[in-house]
DNA sequence: TCAATAGTGTCTCTTAGACAATATTGA
DNA sequence: TCAATATTGTCTAAGAGACACTATTGA
């Protein structure tokens, strides 16, 4: 079937994937290859492929894995943009993708592709993103430290087994303030004791007490 | 340009507007008129117009200003559903918003079109709604008790003028339980003593005490 | 005065924050 | 033993909830 292209807008997913590096917050930026705007830093994103698709979020799954190769542990709507002219190809409609990367992947999912790849400070107003995605990512930002300050637990950005330094280091890199060690760990004994599970390994950890190592429980979901 | 359907979902916007009537809380639903569905119930909503519309947001106050002749004053955006199978159209996007109505204004939405409108109970499962409508209506009941629970004012919901006991009641309806007096005006003066403003006329009231009369400040939002 | 609702005060209990104290390891 | 970090305990302050009290009106 032939329709008028006028009547049907341009769907794209763009994914704001955010990691952990070296204890600072990072989001995942790509310098577009084509036009419009080629060479500009901009989210990760792709096209809608109804034919391909079963839905947003696995176009969203699909776009990501075609840029890092790797399946993402998390991937959640966070909203819409929507507009007769992001670019002279008309009408669109952008879905935002919030998702979180174990800061042990972070290497592996940039790879080789460093002029194409990198992983910036979110915080740092990124000098001029492409498109509307400066704003994007403020909305992936805000939803993500919303989620944490109502005490979600941003395990899918730790490796399989980490100590709970190592966690409430994360949600601190995440809040950009520094969290009570025994305000932090009480509340994790309180509500998420069926969430977390203990693991029998301990941390090397040179010339200091060794921390017990933790897991995420099977079916984790970044809820909060 | 002429192009193949197949690669271009359609875009739909719902609206889940509730309003309180009669110290219930109640959903808008609109008797579908035409195919798919013809005799269902559904939530309104209506296909995105790029020629009209200047975004998605735009495309749901085009909607219901058609379906009710009203600007809503609160319209926010939840969430969307999207896959290749709503109907026999093809692949879709829905696009759902939530919007709140003053409880002076719910006869005159509907109007006289009670064969097509009704103010339905969104707790009571309704029976059978079109399409995956019972699902977003639970995500919209959801948005909006998470944000009276975090102490969102739904303002949009009181008429111009209003009393304490008035908006105390309808936080109440919202979130299903009751509230403490003390606790909630305790509230409203350390939190919101710049999004309140006190009027001079005073409520009639028969044989009790008359109420102060409040009304909402210029440019309020419903935000939390 | 009374009924009825508006509006305020106070007590307690839970929880968050600050910070101290104890525990465990390799050197 | 010491340095360094893990883990737990304790005190205090802020906030939420329960509930009682006072205020104001027309009849």
């Amino acid at each position: 079937m032939l329709i008028m292209r006028e009547l049907y807008p341009l769907v794209f997913v763009d994914v704001a994937l955010f990691s952990v590096v070296d204890d600072r917050l990072r989001v995942l930026l790509v310098r577009r290859a084509e036009e419009p705007l080629a060479g500009k830093w901009a989210l990760p994103g792709g096209i809608l492929k109804p034919d391909e698709d079963t839905n947003l979020l696995s176009a969203a799954h699909r776009v990501m894995r075609g840029k890092l190769g790797i399946d993402l542990p998390h991937l959640e709507e966070v909203c819409t943009a929507s507009g007769p002219k992001r670019d002279a190809r008309g009408w669109f409609i952008s879905v935002l993708y919030l998702a979180l990367l174990p800061m042990d992947r972070v290497q592996a999912a940039i790879g080789k592709k460093i002029t194409a790849l990198q992983w910036a400070d979110p915080l740092v107003l990124q000098p001029e993103l492409a498109f509307d995605h400066g704003r994007l990512l403020g909305r992936a930002m805000e939803r993500l430290q919303q989620k944490v300050a109502r005490h979600a637990l941003p395990l899918h950005m730790l490796p399989g087994k980490f100590t709970l330094t190592q966690l409430q280091r994360v949600c601190e890199v995440i809040l950009g303030r520094d969290l009570d060690k025994s305000v932090f760990r009480r509340r994790l004994k309180e509500v998420h004791s069926d969430d977390l599970v203990e693991v029998v390994g301990e941390k090397q950890g040179g010339v200091q007490r060794p921390a017990q190592l933790w897991r995420a429980a099977d079916g984790f979901q970044f809820l909060g």
